[in-house]
DNA sequence: CTAAATGCTCCAGCCACTGTAGGATCAAGC
DNA sequence: GCTTGATCCTACAGTGGCTGGAGCATTTAG
């Protein structure tokens, strides 16, 4: 194997980053700095595709990029218990089930909303009025 | 019934929102400036409590600002049919359930990882593994 | 009359990026 | 050697939808 140092460019596309992306995790010290070219090119190795792999996967599981922080702390103590990882993993489930549970009646209200409509004219329109009305006391 | 024109944070408690939100609102056209009293503040009547509710509904509905500005168009003319009205509504309930379906496959996954955890060692943890390993699998 | 509440403007911050301007550098082909 | 185009760099602005604070002026209740 060898273990030439890569460009970001390499980077991006081992791990789906944008480049961007790349740097916008340097800027906020979730990637660290890496070595440069003697023209300045950042240049990665094996360990920062890992790290940034982790990330991603954090990422698309819906982790914060403080949350992340916080595993990538934990995971560089091996010896450590894992009771706070579950902790931000338990919590963070908690949290998910609530978004669906709450973008499941959105979805229910919208389908009412959109079955209710006869394509009649605006004034009749039952999800101009179904937005419009809610709070307000009926005034016909 | 007394028509008098109402202060800003009547609004905001007439409509449950904040008061700097009606401001934003303001700024960016979604709600029209209001007359002000001599001393410059902001005075709202029925129909913009009206309009307000219609706002914080489509919201509350999930529609961007920008969906929310086309059916308040809409609803201004009230002989149009409302197969605009209903094409919005259809593609927003759309996004909704895929956001739905994404979110459910999301939970399932983190339910795995939570469940598996068997509160080792960080090193031998199944939820630092999950997320850092896998070269992953796309969510879209 | 005074103190608290409410109002005003302006501006910065949140999250997690994304994109742009305006360059420098590098690899490949002629 | 020269040009073309891909890739890289920095710095900064913009996204969406608000939210909060500083530092005032004005209004209202006791």
């Amino acid at each position: 194997m060898t273990n030439a140092p890569m460009m970001i460019g390499r980077l991006a596309k081992d791990t789906a980053t944008k480049v961007t992306t790349i740097r916008f995790y340097e800027t906020i010290g979730l990637l660290p700095a890496p070595p440069r070219t003697e023209s300045g090119r950042r240049t990665y190795g094996a360990a920062d595709v890992e790290r940034l792999h982790f990330i991603r996967n954090g990422r698309r599981l819906g982790f914060s990029i403080d949350e992340i922080r916080s595993l990538i702390g934990l995971a560089e103590r091996p010896t450590q218990d894992c009771t706070a990882a579950s902790a931000i993993a338990a919590r963070h489930l908690e949290d998910v089930e609530h978004r669906l549970s709450q973008l499941t009646y959105l979805r229910d209200e919208l389908a009412a909303l959109t079955r209710s409509c006869t394509n009649d004219q605006i004034a009749n329109c039952r999800i101009i009025q179904a937005i419009g009305g809610g709070k307000q006391a009926s005034t016909d």
